[in-house]
DNA sequence: TGACTTTAGTTACAAATTGCTACTAATTAA
DNA sequence: TTAATTAGTAGCAATTTGTAACTAAAGTCA
C-alpha cells in the first residue's frame, strides 16, 4: 500500500473514529509492531467516491459501520503522513458503544488485526498529520453537534434522556443543565418516547426514547457575532 | 498543467473566489476559448502547504490577495474535474470590491488573461466538480459568517454600519433588522468608530467604523438543536 | 423659506428564550 | 421507615430578541 502511494504520488483517506468507552471518548488506532499508533487509512486508486473509501476503511478497521461519518478537510504540506502521501483527506466518524465492543470481542472478532480503541488521553505517537486530523476532528464534532445527529448515532436505538445529555456533555467537554437541555430538546421535536422504562440500579426508572426527528422549519434568527479577536 | 496531472496522478487545488459587484455576488472564472468556464486551479507538486497553493492561485488569477481564504473540503469521485485529477481540494475566498476592480481595470491589469468576474446568477458551464464546489462554498460562507470575519474582509478598511449590514444580507441572502443587528454588533466589541463621516447623496451622513475586535470570552450557552429532519 | 423625502441612528417595550433553584416522583439500600 | 439516589417538572427572574416608533441630519423642490 505504501509502495502504491509512492509510485503513483496519489492521495490517502484517513479516518478519525470515535466511540464512548468508560465515560470517555476512545479513538481507533492501528498499532503495527514497535512503531507508534496510526489512524486507519487507505490509498484509493482512481475515481472512487471519497465517502465510500472512508466507509470501507471503517468497516475493515473497526469491523462495524460508522453511525455517522463526515469529511473534515484535506491535509497536506509539511505535516507528514505515515505513507508519505502528499495529500490526505480526513474523515470523522462515530461508532455506537455496543457495535464497537461486539467487533472487538474475542468471540465474533471482525475488526482488523492490530486495531484497538485507546482512550483519547492515552493516545500518543501519532504522525504529525494524524495528530492534526485528530485535533480537527474534535473541533468538527463540537461544531456540528447542533446540526448533525452525532450524539444520537453514538447511542443505541433507544436511550434515556440522561444518557443523551451525558453524550452531549462528553462530546462538548462541559456540563449542561438538565431542565434547559430537556426544554431545548422538546422544542426541536427530535425524540419521541417509547412505552418502555429502564430501571438501572437505584433511583427512579427512566423512560426510553428513540430518535425520531419531525419536520420543522429552521428558525431564522438575526446574526450572532461569535467572532473572537485573534 | 493538465499533462502533469495525468502523468503524476496528482491532486489539484481549486478556489471559489467571490466579490461583491453591483449589489450581488460575483465569482471569478477562467474562460478559455469556446469551452465553458472553470474555477481557477493548479496542480501543486510535492508537499506544498495547501493554503499556500490556494493563495498563489488567487494572486495569479485575480491579481489581488484574498481578504479571507479558507479550505472547504476535498472533492473526488464521479464528479469530474477539468484536469481529470482524482481529487481536488476546494477553497473559498473573498476579495474586497476595490481590490477586485483595480486588478481588472484597463490601466494596471494584473489579473490573469481570460479571468473575469461573473455574477453568480449568470455562471454556467462549470464542470461537475466545480459546480459542487461552488455550492459548498456558498453554504460554507453562510455557516462561518458568525465565526470568521468574512464580511469585514469584503469591505474597505473603513465602512458604514449600513454597508456592513448590507454585506451580511448579501452573504446570507436575507434581510436583517437594523436595530437588532447593531445591538448584536455592539455586544460583540468588533468595531470601533472613527471620527469620519460619509455623506452619500441624500439622507443623513453615516459615521465610518473600522474592524477592531476586542478580546472577550466566547459565551458558553446551552445546546441549541438546529438539527432538522432529513 | 419651509414642507417633504431619504437615510442614519436611538429608544422603548412586548414577547420569547434562557439559567437556575426548588420542587415532586419512583425506585433501591439500610 | 428512613435515607439516598436518580428521573422528571414547575416556576420565576434575568436576559435576549423582534419590532415599531421615534429623533437627527442631510438633500429636493415648490
Amino acid at each position: 500500500m505504501t509502495a502504491a502511494v509512492r509510485r503513483g504520488g496519489s492521495y490517502t483517506v484517513d479516518v478519525v473514529l470515535l466511540t464512548p468507552r468508560a465515560g470517555n471518548l476512545a479513538l481507533l488506532v492501528q498499532r503495527d509492531g514497535v512503531k507508534g499508533s496510526a489512524l486507519p487509512w487507505a490509498a484509493p486508486r482512481g475515481t472512487e467516491v471519497l465517502a465510500h473509501s472512508a466507509r470501507q476503511i471503517v468497516r475493515l478497521a473497526a469491523g462495524a459501520d460508522a453511525g455517522w461519518l463526515e469529511q473534515l478537510s484535506a491535509f497536506g504540506g509539511a505535516e507528514r503522513h505515515p505513507s508519505g502521501a502528499a495529500v490526505s483527506v480526513g474523515f470523522v466518524g462515530v461508532v455506537a458503544a455496543a457495535a464497537a465492543e461486539a467487533a472487538m470481542g474475542q468471540s465474533g472478532r471482525r475488526a482488523a488485526r492490530g486495531a484497538q480503541w485507546v482512550a483519547l488521553a492515552d493516545v500518543s505517537g501519532l504522525a504529525p498529520r494524524h495528530a492534526a486530523m485528530l485535533e480537527a476532528a474534535i473541533e468538527a464534532v463540537r461544531g456540528r453537534l447542533d446540526h448533525s445527529p452525532v450524539a444520537f448515532k453514538l447511542l443505541p436505538a433507544t436511550f434515556t434522556l440522561s444518557e443523551l445529555q451525558g453524550t452531549y456533555e462528553l462530546l462538548l467537554g462541559r456540563r449542561l443543565h438538565k431542565a434547559s437541555f430537556r426544554r431545548s430538546l422538546q422544542a426541536a421535536y427530535l425524540v419521541e418516547p417509547t412505552d418502555e422504562w429502564r430501571s438501572e440500579g437505584r433511583g427512579r426508572p427512566a423512560q426510553l426514547y428513540r430518535y425520531a426527528p419531525r419536520k420543522r422549519r429552521s428558525s431564522r434568527r438575526g446574526v450572532r457575532f461569535e467572532l473572537l479577536a485573534t
